[in-house]
DNA sequence: ACAAAAGTGTTCAATTTACACCCATGG
DNA sequence: CCATGGGTGTAAATTGAACACTTTTGT
């Protein structure tokens, strides 16, 4: 802090991670038991340590919180952040990531000492250490995008599932509806987006639907428009 | 936790400056006159120096070497690059920030030594130190889809301009042409991008064309998509 | 008058939207 | 039989691409 031309500083990275439950968008929150913001709620993450890079680091917290291999779920790089009073320890960057995840069992407890949790997302605006609101609102706001214009949205559901389950994906994280019939059309037409697997799933109520798993394509052409019409 | 907790590094912020000259997409380069990689072109930038944040970094380095107010220019974040081998140093990660500005009439030569110099795009592919040419090839997707989204062309284009000047600016980004007269009818429909200063553009030959300025418009509603069709 | 670029009008095709209607299942 | 959700067909509305044609300048 002191020489003014290197600066050698600490990174923390820190994962957003989204899956759909029910009918809300969920965040993975720990609780903290260090200050600062000890007993806040925040993401999970940590420092990064010497010989990782960044990736290593967001699979290593991943891992750690919810006992999942990184490899299998949808991890990107949001953005760093670095307002000089995000930390009162000093300056300490973030580097955030971003992870969508099917619904998980539970967040298994047999994580670090501090309890992992599923939270709504709207129920924890403002309650965040650090500057981690920000950090949730810009990954949301991330996801949503990525509905558009990738095939992403298979990233929330299991190995299997329906154009239902698929549509109730977009739903909740856009927070609209959307008409099932074209929906359905929309999807079937996009090459690649998803491929049939042959089975059904018979549901509680109603005609069984077919079931179906990820296809090669990453990009939606066309992409599915969000009608935002009119927020400018 | 492991022995090696806490890591600290240096970061550098590197800085990605494109602008539309004549038909070509350029960058801003300079010659290092440093080790690694002395007398190669790579992208400018520096190491972030205390008590800065990224953006001052970045904007301290664009007005080195641009002379110009970063203020003035867009600039925005773009990613974090950690390979671990990106510098024959140790791990040195770096930020990159894409900075969108007019023509200048040169890059100044007041800048510290290392001359900068606008390139063509497409000559430098495979040419810059370090992990440059990856960051540029990153920046330079960036800058296409911010086009379809957003009404960035305009930090191309100088205070004022003509539709041409702005279709000029798609064209060579995107490296497509596109239809004058349907260009200009969607540019002036959608509400916010541009807005008439009321004078007029007198040219070598050709009807002379009305000025604009930039709108409030920050999005593009619908957006101006480029048809990649194929493209997968 | 002619070339060149700006700008308008019109047509046709592609896409989106809305919704009537049928299908398959549990109660 | 009815309720419920899955899925198909189709017509109207909107949007987009293509292009004939007019306008305004310099030479």
């Amino acid at each position: 802090m002191t020489d003014r031309e290197h600066l050698y500083l600490r990174l923390t990275v820190d994962l957003v991670i989204l899956t759909v439950r029910a009918n809300d968008l969920h965040v993975l929150l720990i609780e903290r038991d260090n200050e600062p913001f000890r007993f806040r709620p925040a993401l999970p993450g940590g420092f990064l340590r010497g010989g990782e890079d960044l990736r290593q680091a967001a699979e290593r917290e991943l891992a750690e919180e919810t006992g999942l291999q990184g490899t299998s779920l949808h991890l990107e790089q949001l953005a760093v952040y670095d307002s000089p009073d995000r930390d009162p320890r000093g300056p300490i960057f973030s580097v955030a990531y971003l992870a969508l995840a099917p619904d998980l069992p539970i967040p298994t407890a047999g994580s670090d000492a501090r309890q992992a949790q599923w939270a709504r997302v709207d129920d924890v605006a403002g309650e965040l250490a650090f500057d981690h609101d920000r950090i949730l609102a810009d990954a949301v706001e991330r996801a949503r995008t990525r509905l558009e214009f990738t095939t992403l949205a298979t990233a929330f559901c299991g190995p299997c599932f329906t154009i239902g389950d698929l549509r109730n994906v977009y739903e909740v994280v856009w927070g609209t509806e959307l008409d099932p019939r074209n929906f359905s059309r929309k999807v079937l037409s996009t090459e690649g987006f998803i491929e049939p697997t042959g089975g059904k799933r018979v549901q509680e109520v109603g005609r069984p639907a077919a079931l179906y798993h990820r296809g090669p394509a990453l990009t939606l052409h066309p992409p599915i428009l969000r009608t935002t019409a009119g927020t400018e």
